[in-house]
DNA sequence: CGGGACCTTGATTATCTTCAATGCTAGTGG
DNA sequence: CCACTAGCATTGAAGATAATCAAGGTCCCG
């Protein structure tokens, strides 16, 4: 890690800006808010990992690049829980039970935003759109965790995998990294299986079916979405604004074991 | 859903007192708090759900019995988010791209919590015992969601399985419901498979298994484990407070795709 | 006694993993 | 400039794991 100097805190901070107001509207006083709450101004360098203690209690956010929260098994396998994109939280301490830590995905810089979350939380909200957009911003986070689960364990790899395409989709979007139909993706197969519970192997097949099927083209580290419709159809539905759900089966049982 | 009087609320809130006090030691005070502040007691029947919409933003916690945390695909398949056990909080609202809500398993009973939550959550900390033991339970809350995400990615299905009965039994064993050895568990195979994302049959051979291990025995609605140390290492060491990880691989690359 | 909800079983198929090899590309040092 | 290496991507074959389909079987309850 390297502790930069507050050289041009303003480019740093854009995705910050871009992805809150992507949530909701900024005055141009709380965008001067935001260049000026982030502090402390880190690089994590390829194979590091940050451990939750090291963070001690601060929270920090993507400034650039990517960081992976991943979970370590013993025995070597390991799954991404989940990631953090330029503009968005390093969220989440340590957890019981599990070895986790948060590794860069190639080079990425953090910045502490510990004042800006302080500020946005305030219960008087001296600043109401970052209030806003700050708590938007959590709850899609949160969001993103159910949708993770859901792709793990109810998605084929298919499915899981276009599903998780159109949420990075959306997410970088948001910061302003990707246009309407393409998006950077700088992931190798196996940080993508280790997200999708997958095998590496299989998710080179995927992508093939993926390419197969028209529904993305692959063009200088950026995905290109040939057709979202159907690429959303492809997700499982999941991310659209979809239909009612049918209660159906029980879920409301006696149990006789 | 059937309102009811407020009868003998100290048993009812039981399971709270039981499980914040697994948390961390509560003064007398303090439980005294915790049966005052559990209003508007409601009973969930069978095969009814209730959408976060319904909440209108009021916490509620579990009382007795138990509510699943339900994401619907609209072809029918389904995945349950997280369970809420007595003591626990129905911890979730509305979900961006999914239709969501919490189904009762079998009957169950609920709570508005919203005033103990709020007293929990003062930052003046009025009773900071309530107050430890409320932010211990919502970093476990959290902390479950991490295993569930790392369940289903990454181990198998007998090893979910193990993973999920040992959790339910640490969380029941707070809340006062079960002894050190086995556990009430009122839950169909249909119910576990949509838990774990698996198929029921699969689940179903899969506790065969467990059984002929003998790692578990059924009897009486109760789980009962003959040998927990086993059960640990079948679950994918991922409960022990283990040893080290190795970062081992890359997870920091430079992708070609 | 009939029906419904749940569990169990076998056979078959689909999905995904593992293993092992090969290819590709960018960077490195001679 | 050219081997040489390292890190990724790709492929094929084989095998494990889990889903699906289709019957029963059991238990409880009205």
């Amino acid at each position: 890690m390297l502790t930069m100097a507050s050289v041009d805190r303003r480019s740093l901070c854009r995705p910050i800006e871009s992805k809150l107001s992507s949530f909701h509207r900024l005055t141009a006083e709380e965008i001067e808010v935001v260049h000026n709450a982030i502090t402390d101004v880190h690089s994590h360098q390829r194979g590091s990992e940050l451990r939750a203690a090291e963070a001690g209690g601060r929270r920090r956010m993507v400034l650039s690049g990517w960081m992976a929260w991943v979970a370590h098994i013993p025995d070597g396998r390991r799954q991404i829980i989940s990631l953090a994109l330029p503009g968005e939280l390093l969220d989440g301490g340590p957890v019981e039970g599990v070895h986790v830590g948060y590794a860069p995905i190639g080079i990425a810089q953090t910045g502490d935003a510990s004042r800006l979350i302080a500020l946005a939380e305030r219960p008087d909200r001296p600043y109401p759109g970052l209030s806003e957009a700050w708590a938007r911003a959590r709850r899609a986070a949160a969001d993103r965790m159910i949708h993770h689960v859901l792709r793990l364990g109810r998605l084929s790899a298919y499915e899981r995998t276009a599903s998780l395409f159109l949420e990075l989709h959306d997410r970088q979007r948001r910061s302003g990294q990707a246009d309407e139909r393409s998006m950077p993706l700088r992931l190798t197969q196996e940080v993508l299986s280790d997200i999708l519970g997958l095998s590496a192997v299989h998710v080179n097949r995927i992508l093939q079916q993926l390419r197969r099927d028209e529904l993305i083209v692959f063009r200088a580290g950026r995905v290109v979405f040939s057709d979202l419709e159907r690429m959303r159809r492809a997700a499982g539905q999941v991310d659209r604004t979809l239909p009612p759900p049918q209660p159906q089966g029980a879920l409301c049982p006696t149990a006789q074991t």
